[in-house]
DNA sequence: CTGAAAGCGCTTACAG
DNA sequence: CTGAAAGCGCTTACAG
């Protein structure tokens, strides 16, 4: 039997401030102080502490330390998956403006199930996390004067389950963003203009339908619930809602999807019946995702600064933490971009 | 002024397990029993006491548990961007695995920066993380003796800096996956053949290269070094070097890239060129990303088995934990699966 | 079945 | 500048 590098860890104790006080000759007080480069220890004695804990290999607990600080720096963020590009970008924002922060980020998934989300927002509290990060919640409300929110602040990021009681929130204007795109489309000289929306009671998808209805009336286009498709956010849904849209007698000559993946099946659906976009047909998605810049065509879509606002949810919780505003809460709206490229075009024929 | 409901997080202390104890007149180690569902405790007892926990919001703290049990019930899992989808996958089926077996997961990105890795490592030892997890790591090597592995088991996904020695692993076995691919491209009847490859020399490009070589040898083709180009993983390399491949007199009329971004790149130059995949050109990417299914033509590809791998880096580390084989490493090698889509075909021309 | 006591590894007044 | 003491919130032998 060769000898293990792992038996330690079965049988000893990590090294403990007290361990490296007795290897100093001093208080297991003045270890903790030179430690956290506390002025009141003399340089020497805090150079000379510092070598024995980086020689033997020394790790503060952060537990121990949590308990008696009681913060933790750590933050957590529960996603409905993290497998949903979407949300890997935010993570990716929170991750680094935690990261510039000293904080570390426990993630969490609820995989869209409710009862999940509240388990692991209370696994979440157990673990003492200074703050909450949940994105696309679909029971935001619900945390609305929860034992959960009066302990730890929580910030909600495309809240799907309005309220604006004390509920802090960054959000996407869906209605404006919305509004623009189907305005980019009218612009165009498009008439007869398609929504393909989810169907999975987002508010999300409210907001958009608005903001696109708003936009058509604000032209006098004369609304066409028949124009109107669901699919569910995937690009198998964005086909199939596709495919009944182009089974109209007269079908649109423009679609504004939900979101990108959407749009990512009506394009395959358009081609799959020999149309072609944008000859044919415009198409224009919503959220940007990497995908839209290299779909075929290259996708006209808007624009959510993904990273940016997990940032902005990040310094929001700081803020917080920090006491400041504690006394009203705050809803971040932050605007789309309209990024045109090539999935739209004017209408073949005129009207 | 409004009320604030956030004003107790300033001012209070957390209901503690000695809250409970007075209110239920018992003692604390009663109370800590009866939560944790001790045999010890009488079943009244232990209903009361988990009663009056629910109506005043208890959470048990993790930290002061942990110290005591020296067990974290967390593990960290570093990545090098969790904006990339392979990682977004394998973090996904890691939370998935995590989950089950009642584990949070503290996430950090090292921003393929070996300093910020092995300081996100320093940090979750810290957090005395049960184990780690570390995706893609270029600083693979150095884990093994170190102080880090002697204390926390850490198993390597795709490691990119190989070494045997007293390292845990979970890797896509390279060598047959590309053989495998390759050797799809040849029985189409390919001879000029192409390799796309990485340039920041990371062993999976080693290793997929040689077995793309190893196919070709063993059909008999011979190796053409200017039939080898060199992107940087994602779609503006793999377009880069396709250009270059393209502009030799006589270019190939397959190529297999070293992954899916590199091959949507390689499918947008053939593209821009007016010619077409796989009429033209065949294409083969790795991954099996996403995109891969929506990309035009849909892409043949290498499927690597992300989120299981993320499943089997959690069961290690469990089986590690658990003491089993705590005397040798464990190395396991995926099988990838080839994924047949349109991006390749027979070539045009016969030789 | 229940309680008193010790201790996990830190930080931080309080004294000197 | 340094140390002794108390305490953060738990768990777990040890005694009864």
């Amino acid at each position: 039997m060769k000898p293990s590098v792992f038996c330690k860890r079965v049988h000893m104790r990590r090294t403990s401030i007290k361990d490296i006080a007795r290897i100093a000759e001093v208080s297991h007080s003045t270890v903790s102080r030179a430690l956290s480069g506390s002025p009141l220890i003399s340089p020497e004695t805090t150079e000379r502490i510092r070598r024995i804990a980086e020689e033997s290999g020394y790790r503060r607990s952060a537990a121990a330390r949590s308990l008696v600080t009681s913060r933790t720096a750590t933050i957590g963020v529960v996603v409905t998956t993290i497998a949903d590009p979407f949300a890997a970008e935010v993570v990716n924002g929170i991750e680094d403006a935690a990261n510039d922060h000293d904080y570390s980020v426990i993630l969490a998934s609820s995989n869209v199930d409710p009862e999940r989300e509240m388990r692991v927002v209370r696994a979440l509290e157990e673990r003492r996390v200074d703050g909450i990060i949940v994105t696309s919640s679909r029971v935001g409300a619900s945390y609305a004067g929860s034992f959960s929110q009066k302990w730890v602040p929580i910030v909600l990021l495309n809240n799907q389950h309005h309220s604006n009681e004390f509920i802090h929130s960054v959000m996407i204007d869906n209605h404006s963003a919305s509004a623009m795109a189907t305005q980019h489309l009218i612009g165009l000289g498009h008439r007869r203009i398609a929504y393909i929306g989810d169907r999975n009671g987002y508010d999300s998808d409210t907001e958009r339908f608005d903001g696109f209805r708003a936009a058509l009336d604000q032209a006098g286009i004369e609304f066409r619930p028949d124009y109107v498709a669901h699919g569910n956010g995937k690009p198998d849904g964005g086909a199939a809602a596709m495919n009944a849209l182009l089974a109209a007698s007269r079908p649109p000559t423009a679609v504004f999807c939900y979101n990108d993946m959407t749009a990512l099946g009506a394009l395959r659906s358009i081609r799959t019946r020999g149309l072609s976009v944008p000859a044919d047909i415009s198409v224009a998605g919503f959220d940007d995702l990497f995908v839209a810049e290299y779909s075929v065509p290259p996708l006209t879509t808007v624009r959510q600064p993904m990273r940016e606002m997990g940032w902005l949810a990040v310094e929001t919780l700081i803020r917080l933490l920090a006491g400041v505003e504690a006394e009203h809460n705050v809803n971040i709206k932050v605007p789309g971009e309209l990024v045109v490229r090539e999935s739209t075009a004017p209408p073949k024929e005129s009207l």
